[in-house]
RNA sequence: GCCGGGAUGGCCGAGUGGCAAGGCGCACGCCUGGAAAGCGUGUUCCCUCACGGGAUCGAGGGUUCAAAUCCCUCUCCCGGCGCCA
């Protein structure tokens, strides 16, 4: 959330974000609003110091014992307070109005953000670890075959047991999801990040410090209700990202300067409804409703978030550094920036087997797995979030910044297609065996039950 | 789930209808050869260029000229009982 005071003294800057983020608000009308709001404020508080100077005289003279002037002066108040009420009325609701239309002002792009309408105009940074990849099969096999083919990966049994959209992992492809978790944690903890392991529903206040809500609800799943019913601020919603849990954590919380930087990371599943995202892109496990996720959240300085931006940057890709799987570094455009973010990264790993039209040269695709934003004070002004740079300082907003350290299912698309062998095997990256207890190549189980007696392999 | 007790500033804590005590911490000043101690000032949010004003005692509503204080609803915490993987 933006401050008033910095809609107030800065419209052209907010009129420009809105404009290169591609959002449409009425920002006259908030500026009216709240310059009604200001003077409706300003005769409610006159009202009321006079009627506070009214009622402490009261006191005086009921002590003094002169009841006539006593009296007198109780009238006086009656009539402050029928005509304060009026006042006041008008301004609550003025001012419910202006905080309803600050949720849905989005954040302002940095400055370093290139401008852009969408996608199309993002900027590719770098690729890293292309120089020397693996010996791939002639005909990559894309990882929903695959997976099926060797027994670690489950489509039309979750379809019955859950629905569409949701996928079991099996085996040896269960055993790589825990590896990826527990190898992704031990990495970041190695950079100082401490461990939470956060609720899995959260309230909607919640939602809304993050800034997911008000603006998007149909994408998360609601515990009780339909997501088109009105919702009390804690209804109960599984969360999308354990982003939401661990940045209001410390909601409506002042921190001391000497807790920052504050480095948390989560390892949750992650649930997201994903309406009407299918078709051949999202086949496999690429997008579902439920998928592991280790998240990184920081509580910064404000004028150590660039910095700190840059590294979190560099903490994520430690992980596809030392599984060894390429990728590029993408800046997201001023028109692809999300509404809360000033400043993201996305990470894209390479996953050979599908050619697609914005894939690489040499083939496959490109699968985001990790974004990383720079939050700035926004999230932390919706969340009141604060620190305290010395005790006996007021409180300021602090900065946030997140970001996924990785999306578990993405990189296991990653693994069985680059990791791929000539035979059907894939070979388990070397810094993963550990966590796999010492297993060199998945080779996937035999099929169980009556659907396998038919099958020729 | 039932019964009881609670929620006051960064922290502790008094306050049962008439301007929210006191202590700790922190900062600055005085004092001192220097420090400690001591003394003084400051230490929530909003409006205002400022002077100043307003709000604030878990949240929301009510009674009253006036509510931290009385009444109602809710949330959370603590204790006891019950149930439970």
């Amino acid at each position: 959330m933006l401050s008033r005071q910095f809609v107030r003294e800065n419209p052209e800057t907010v009129r420009e974000a809105l404009q290169n983020k591609g959002v449409d608000v009425d920002l006259d009308r908030i500026l009216k609003v709240d310059e009604e709001w200001r003077e409706l404020k300003s005769r409610g508080d006159d009202l009321r110091h006079e009627r506070n100077e009214v009622s402490s005289r009261i006191g005086e003279l009921k002590q003094a014992g002169d009841e006539a002037a006593a009296q007198e002066a109780i009238e006086r108040s009656q009539e402050l307070k029928a005509e304060l009420q009026d006042v006041e009325e008008r301004a609550d609701e003025l001012e419910a109005e202006l905080e309803a239309a600050l949720l849905e002002l989005p954040q302002i792009p940095d400055e370093s953000v290139p401008v852009g309408a969408d996608e199309s105009e993002n900027v590719e940074r770098r690729r890293e670890l292309f120089d020397d990849v693996r010996d791939l099969p002639t005909d990559v096999e894309p990882h929903y075959d695959l997976g099926e083919k060797l027994g670690i990966l489950e489509f039309d049994r979750a379809a019955k047991v859950s629905g569409g959209g949701f996928y079991f992992a099996m085996g040896q492809g269960a055993q790589l999801e825990h590896a990826l978790v527990q190898f992704m944690l031990d990495v970041h903890r190695e950079q100082g990040y401490r461990d939470v392991f956060p609720p899995l529903p959260v309230a909607s206040r919640s939602m809304e410090g993050t800034g997911q809500f008000p603006k998007f609800t149909e994408d998360a799943y609601r515990i009780e209700g339909s997501n088109d019913e009105p919702y009390d601020e804690d209804d109960l919603w599984l969360l999308p990202t354990a982003e939401v849990p661990v940045t209001n954590l410390h909601r409506e919380e002042i921190l001391l300067s000497e807790d920052l930087p504050l480095k948390y990371q989560a390892y949750s599943p992650n649930f997201r409804q994903e309406a009407g995202e299918h078709g051949t892109e999202t086949r496999g496990i690429v997008r579902v409703h439920q998928f592991n996720k280790v998240e990184m959240v920081n509580f910064v300085r404000p004028e150590e978030s660039d910095e700190r931006f840059e590294g979190l940057l560099d903490e994520a890709e430690e992980v596809l550094r030392r599984l060894e799987l390429p990728y590029r570094i993408l800046e997201m455009c001023t028109g692809d920036l999300g509404f809360t973010q000033a400043k993201k990264y996305d990470i894209e790993v390479w996953a050979p087997a599908d050619d697609m039209p914005e894939g690489p040269d040499r083939g496959g695709r490109w699968l985001e797995v990790s974004s990383v934003s720079n939050f700035e004070d926004f999230q932390a002004r919706r969340a009141d979030i604060k620190y305290r740079e010395e005790h006996h300082e007021s409180a300021e907003h602090l900065h946030t910044l997140n970001g996924s350290g990785l999306a578990v299912p993405r990189i296991v698309v990653a693994i069985l297609e680059y990791y791929q062998n000539p035979d059907g095997t894939v070979t388990v990256p070397e810094a993963l065996r550990p966590y796999m207890g010492g297993m060199e190549r998945i080779e996937g189980h035999d099929p169980v039950g009556e659907s396998a007696l038919g099958s020729d392999d």
